[in-house]
RNA sequence: CGGGACGUAGCUCAGCUUGGUAGAGCGCUUGCUUUGGGAGCAAGAAGUCGCAGGUUCGAAUCCUGUCGUCCCGACCA
């Protein structure tokens, strides 16, 4: 423990290449974006947590608009009955619904689920709502939390409530609702990419990874710094299997009442920890700017009796809020140092230095986070009345920098294998997005699992010239990235 | 849900083997000096040892149960 270099460089943050999970753990808690709860497998969102997903909300919620959709907000409590009605999605998730058996003193004499997702209540009510095809299409999204009764869990990537948010659609004609699931589809992978500067693949599930009762998922897939991949978010075309459990029928311009055609996708703030763990390093997060709750910190420099760096930052940062950037100054009684710690750890993309030196010569000291110490790009000096433009200038840069870092990992631990002892031997070793011809199979899906761990994470179109499935030699149907899982 | 580890001050941990009434470092509070990568000196506050039983004159320490956290596996939109 003497040696420096086998020093951690942020006190209680255990090196990130040494102990993901530990690393991962001990960024959340000591960044303050978490907290454990006495609730078992639920965490405590902070403030500085939540201001990340206040972000994941404004860009979504944004592109949902866009894109056509309101908000609305259903009930979190289920009557038993009605989540019987659909087989296979009761199966799937009866094994991790909460219920509520007692009002006050009172047994209830109809179970109530906590909703685990909210296909049934939302598809009771569009029953109740749609009469014509000119109702066609409902499209609604909400933000809500849900509960699941996890066995393991761990901050963000899997808890027993969560935060997400479900848009659940109806429309007349099942190529409608195809479209829907892949435009929002879309959706997320422009938010994972462009916002979360998290690179992902996007395509269909196998039927083994596939929602409950739907007739498609499709999804955004993210891979972790240990090989692992994490679904970062689902789309599924329903097809009319929840209308035809929920009665969602509708007269058609041609007289004939029909069944509709549903949709749900959903992201949660398990993409948070994807985001996490993707951009972190050994002194803690780092936060791409327009995730990022304070996209610079001002830490003045001081002298004794000179104070005029503090009156400096307060000035710079009036001038900077008022140009629509989130900035803080932390005037705190602590050394520049220990801030310059606690800020790495949380993450903030650019630190803005202002000592007495700069307030002589009108600048500013600009430090990103992304860059190591000593790295020449780390620092630059500016003049204050450019602050702006360049604080502009560095964030976009950051930005783009973190996805390029994250979208060179991913190439580079994309391996497309051609051969099967190859491709087991790269699953086996969490070599990463393993991208082979399949077959499409379950059997053949299930003993990959059964002898590597790794299982599809999806799939695509076959590019051509593939003719035979690299796991077992059948006839290949498409293209898929293997991976094991979080 | 199976296998393993852990739970003592806000944090990281020592003490437990061999029972005797609570410790360290960091952090926190106050004062002074400091401040361009986790400052220094001085004084001070802080823990029903996860919880519940049991054994014992006496339990952080031994036994049982329970709750929680982490790791591996199983399971899991």
């Amino acid at each position: 423990m003497s040696d420096p270099a086998l020093q951690p460089v942020v006190k209680e943050i255990p090196p990130k290449a040494a102990d993901l999970s530990a690393w991962y753990t001990a960024v959340c808690l000591k960044a303050e974006l978490a907290s454990y709860s006495p609730v078992r497998g639920c965490v405590v969102l902070r403030p500085y947590g939540y201001g990340l997903w206040e972000n994941l909300q404004k860009h979504l919620d944004r592109a949902f608009k866009e894109t056509g959709h309101e908000n609305a907000y259903f009930p979190l409590l289920i009557p038993e009955s009605l989540l019987l009605k659909e087989a296979e999605h009761v199966e799937g998730f009866a094994p991790e619904v909460a219920w509520v058996t007692h009002g006050g003193q009172e047994e209830l004499t109809e179970r109530l689920a906590i909703r685990p997702t909210s296909e049934v209540i939302i598809g009771v009510m569009y029953a109740q709502w749609v009469e014509s095809y000119r109702d066609l299409p409902i499209l609604i999204n909400q933000w809500a939390n849900v509960l699941r009764w996890e066995k393991a869990t761990r901050p963000f990537l899997r808890t027993m409530e969560f935060l997400w948010q479900e848009g659940h659609t109806a429309h007349a004609s099942a190529a409608e609702a195809r479209e829907e699931t892949e435009k929002m589809l879309g959706v997320y992978r422009e938010f994972a990419e462009n916002v979360a500067a998290v690179p992902v693949y996007a395509g269909v599930k196998s039927a083994s990874e596939r929602f409950p009762g739907a007739v498609e998922t499709f999804s955004i897939e993210a891979l972790m710094p240990d090989g692992k991949a994490l679904q970062s978010a689902t789309s599924h075309d329903l097809g009319q299997n929840f209308a035809k459990a929920y009665d969602i029928t509708f007269l058609d311009a041609d007289q004939q009442i029909k069944h509709a055609y549903t949709t749900s996708w959903g992201m949660s703030w398990r993409m948070l920890g994807a985001m996490i763990m993707v951009h972190g390093d050994d002194r803690g997060l780092r936060i791409p700017p327009k995730m990022a709750p304070i996209e610079a910190v001002f830490v003045p420099i001081l002298r004794k009796g000179d104070e005029r760096s503090v009156a400096a930052c307060h000035d710079a940062a009036k001038a900077l809020r008022e140009a629509g950037f989130r900035v803080k100054v932390d005037d705190r009684d602590q050394q520049p140092g220990w801030k310059y710690a606690e800020w790495d750890v949380r993450g903030v993309p650019l630190r803005i230095e202002i000592g007495p030196r700069d307030v002589d010569a009108g600048t500013a000291v600009l430090v990103r986070r992304d860059r190591a110490k000593g790295d020449p790009e780390q620092k630059i000096t500016v003049p204050l009345d450019r602050l702006a433009q360049s604080i502009r200038e560095l964030l976009d840069l950051i930005q783009r920098s973190l996805y390029d870092e994250a979208k060179a990992f991913l190439e580079s631990h994309t391996v497309r294998e051609t051969e099967r002892g190859a491709f087991l031997r790269a699953c086996k070793e969490r070599a990463g997005m393993i991208d082979i011809p399949w077959c499409g199979s379950a059997a053949c899906e299930a003993h990959v699992k059964a002898s590597t761990g790794a299982t599809t994470r999806n799939t695509r179109p076959l590019e051509g010239a593939e003719s035979l499935c690299v796991a077992c030699g059948e006839p290949a149907t498409v293209r898929a990235y293997f991976a094991q899982s979080y």
